[in-house]
DNA sequence: GCAATAGATCGATCATCATCGATCTCGAGT
DNA sequence: ACTCGAGATCGATGATGATCGATCTATTGC
């Protein structure tokens, strides 16, 4: 709260420069729901899975490997990280709903899944040209 | 390195059920380039200033404003945060190049940069549709 | 100039996370 | 059964980040 809560005689409705109505605040006091809380952190979940700048490297590794698929021992190596932690972020993407894990014999393949990314990039391309 | 590296003599060509060149490990060894260091890191800025459900809020809470703006004090209640921190995630999105700044007299206006989040979501999309 | 207010900045604190070495598990070949 | 290798799991640690209270700055009205 600002001051002391709106208390009718709005102390501010001299400068804001643009028409602002008797009862509001200094701009818009509170006009659609946007987005609640929960969907909020649900979405926030997806994207700190992928913002890390080796967990980027590791999705376009996937995605640019052939047959869209690959298995720890070929991620390893370019990103210059230990066995462990590429595992680890493999986990986190995996959890995440952006990855695929299958194991085949005794390697583990990891692919993208299908819509996962083109739902995140719809909330964005939703969320800017919406209003 | 897996092993002790490729000493000519395969050990593990037996078993990847795929066909795996003499010359190769498991799978593919490194095809496309995919993405540089220096890109995964501008790009995680850019997906960690969003990757909190706080700014996700804000973001999502300015685009739904009339005009596509709104002032901190607006801000500051549905979030349910104190005045500081909520400046504090907005100098995060505008650092990041998603929100643009205007001050009007006492208040300041954040607006949405235009392109920023259809380019962060251009990025999702082509990792996963390119090849 | 002075008081009041919007908002930014500053430290401090607590939580989350990225990374690693060591170890464990599981499948394959001998 | 034994061995070996791929990869997951387990603490530990150092770094980053979210939040807050207190303070500072700038602008408006008196």
């Amino acid at each position: 709260m600002h001051t002391g809560g709106m208390t009718t005689t709005v102390t501010r409705a001299t400068a804001p420069a643009r028409a602002v109505a008797a009862a509001g605040a200094c701009c818009t006091p509170s006009g659609a729901p946007a987005m609640d809380t929960a969907q909020a952190l649900s979405l926030s979940r997806q994207f700190k899975a992928i913002a890390d700048p080796n967990r980027l490297r590791l999705v376009s590794l996937i995605s640019s490997s052939a047959g869209s698929e690959a298995c720890v021992c070929d991620l390893t190596e370019p990103l210059d990280l230990g066995q462990p932690t590429v595992s680890h972020h493999l986990k986190v993407l995996v959890d995440a709903g952006i990855l695929h894990r299958e194991k085949r014999g005794i390697w583990a393949y990891y692919s993208l899944v299908p819509g996962a990314l083109d739902a995140l990039a719809a909330v964005l391309t939703t969320t800017t040209g919406e209003r």
